[in-house]
DNA sequence: ACGGCCTACTGTACCGGTACAGAGACCCGA
DNA sequence: TCGGGTCTCTGTACCGGTACAGTAGGCCGT
């Protein structure tokens, strides 16, 4: 069932076959509506999407490559709701969304073997296979939360003068004693020497240098930990590491809103009041942040615009890589903004 | 640069060079390991997914077809703990996932024009023209929240079951006038007259069902309810529908957590305490329903092992594609449980 | 010395489309 | 009457791989 069993039925040739799905105006309104006829008679439903990518060199789809676990990554909402801008805006450019993983997944590698037009490269490890595999397919690719590189459309948000608002906010509170919450799936967890902190992720570094452009000058030195997941189990746990210290801290700044509830959580089970006692700052406000008892003073940033900015460049480095132009490899970043509502207070 | 390319190099024959990636066991070590260098030195990643899609007729990629907006689907943290469980669950079987909109996008219509190995129907009409053309394509399809159709694989909740397990709770309980709060994009908004009401969407009126099952033989006759959407600012318009009636409801039963989050709020708005004045609940046990205030009683389904059964079942139709074999049109439904927390109470 | 069986590699015929140049037919103005 | 333009339709040459049926040589047993 191709092109040509149509052909053979209508009486006219392959070419003019193609021509009645793909390029309507190459011939009569006529004979086209009886290829289409014949088409639908013969239970054809179009042309075969796998031939035509590969005579014209393009699928209608794109990646969305991403380092952490899928299962995990789609249980953020602040995640979430950027991959659903990202399609969303997508959709009217004729663009599906393919999901990537990186995970080590037998002899197939996602990143290597489908067919796609570009992707999107979002929060991964700089030097991970599968993004070398992406880069070496020369696909035209966008970088989403991720250390800038020359040369790439990069989306980013401004993390760190978000993070450094925030710092500013506690210090202008008057609090001397703040714990800052890192979390992330690799690396140590647990109380980190200030003088020796690693971080995964751009995203995090740009968060705790935020907070060290504030906190330094004012000369207070942070107690910093590091949890390994974003589950509330985890955020939980690393809550307890700052606040079950002797010189506990009367000021958390969270990586993430999901870290923060974790605090908030532990703090109501230790009996420690929030804003009374503690001050707790998250990261995204993200839909619960508002909905949090108290109320959660965070830091936004529009994961909506993130994602339609991002779809909208990745769209045009697509179009841009079919015509053949050069690429305008435009870094946009995004402003955050601090939300104060009822978590921080004055010591 | 082809394959062609990289034998004329070492002078084999493409084949040879074909072989040496994708059928290691077809030559010596020795030749494959000169091959593979002299790729690597060319910058060859590997045989292009487009060509090999078209010569074997396998794309490395399922869709997942969704009707409702994915901007909307991706809000909802107990959908896209689903979408995650199946990603994560077809990532070891080599299959990656395209999300499908249903949405006319001008002229190119994703159900139609990706190619893709098989695809996930999820809660989707099914008179929409996307299914239509999946349909067509003669594609591998599961069928998951979606009303079961014979010789296709299906995926379901007990919904029925779950829905009149909540509704014989709140009979238990003593409830007489009850509420029912549906949601749904699409269709009439506003109080529903009893003996018309029209759901779309299967788990909607299977639940519909199952809260009838229990409050018919009961002589409760509920009032119906019906919102937009399911963001909060809907579910509370629909809250108040039912609440600020004279004839006010003891107990409402939602279509989902989202919808109970929203009748949770109303209530504190028009100060009427839950569960003492008011008893809620809610459908599917979401990360977030032990958390409300106060902790909601509601229906649990497992999503992660709903993705589970569907990314299995997909990945066994697939496979059965390709060897030829019919498929076994294994028809799953999944159980449901009633969680009692604090959301319910006796009148 | 010879048939038979591996192993390692090759040649050809597809997979199902699209691009592009070209060939008639027809209409128009000069 | 004829040149040139437009409108339809056609023929051929790809796109970049894989399947499958060879073929050539080496090794074995007899």
């Amino acid at each position: 069932m191709t092109l040509q069993t149509i052909a053979d039925r209508v009486g006219v040739s392959r070419m003019t076959v193609s021509n009645a799905f793909s390029k309507p105006d190459q011939l009569s309104a006529a004979l086209r509506a009886r290829i289409l006829a014949a088409a639908d008679e013969l239970g054809y439903v179009g042309p075969d999407p796998a031939a035509r990518a590969l005579a014209t060199g393009s699928t209608g789809a794109v990646g969305v490559l991403l380092t952490t676990s899928l299962r995990y990554a789609f249980t953020d909402l602040v995640a979430t709701s950027f991959f659903g801008s990202i399609a969303e805006q997508l959709a009217p450019t004729g663009l599906s969304l393919t999901l990537l993983t990186s995970s080590d997944s037998g002899p197939i590698i996602p990143a290597r073997d489908v067919a796609m037009d570009g992707a999107l490269v979002f929060s991964c490890d700089p030097t991970s296979e599968a993004l070398g595999y992406l880069v070496r397919r020369r696909l035209p690719l966008v970088y989403v939360d991720q250390s800038p590189v020359e040369g790439v459309p990069c989306v980013n948000v401004d993390d760190r003068a978000g993070a450094r608002a925030a710092a500013e906010h506690i210090v202008a509170l008057g609090h001397r004693r703040v714990g800052l919450l890192m979390s992330g799936a690799h690396g140590p967890h647990g109380m980190i020497d200030t003088d020796d902190i690693k971080v995964d992720g751009y995203a995090s570094r740009q968060r705790l240098l935020g907070w060290l452009d504030a906190l330094e000058p004012a000369g207070v030195e942070p107690l910093v930990a590091r949890q390994g997941g974003d589950d509330l189990e985890q955020a939980r746990w690393g809550a307890r590491l700052l606040l079950e210290r002797p010189d506990r801290p009367t000021a958390v700044l969270c990586f993430s809103d999901a870290v923060a509830y974790g605090v908030l959580q532990a703090a109501g089970e230790l009996g420690i009041s929030v804003p009374g006692e503690l001050s707790v700052v998250g990261f995204d406000d993200g839909p619960l942040a508002a909905q949090a008892w108290p109320a959660l003073t965070t830091v936004r940033q529009d994961v909506v615009e993130k994602g339609r900015a991002a779809a909208a460049a990745l769209a045009a480095a697509v179009a841009a890589a079919r015509t053949g132009e050069p690429v305008a490899a435009t870094h946009l970043v995004l402003p955050t903004e601090l939300i104060v509502r009822k978590s921080t207070a004055a010591v």
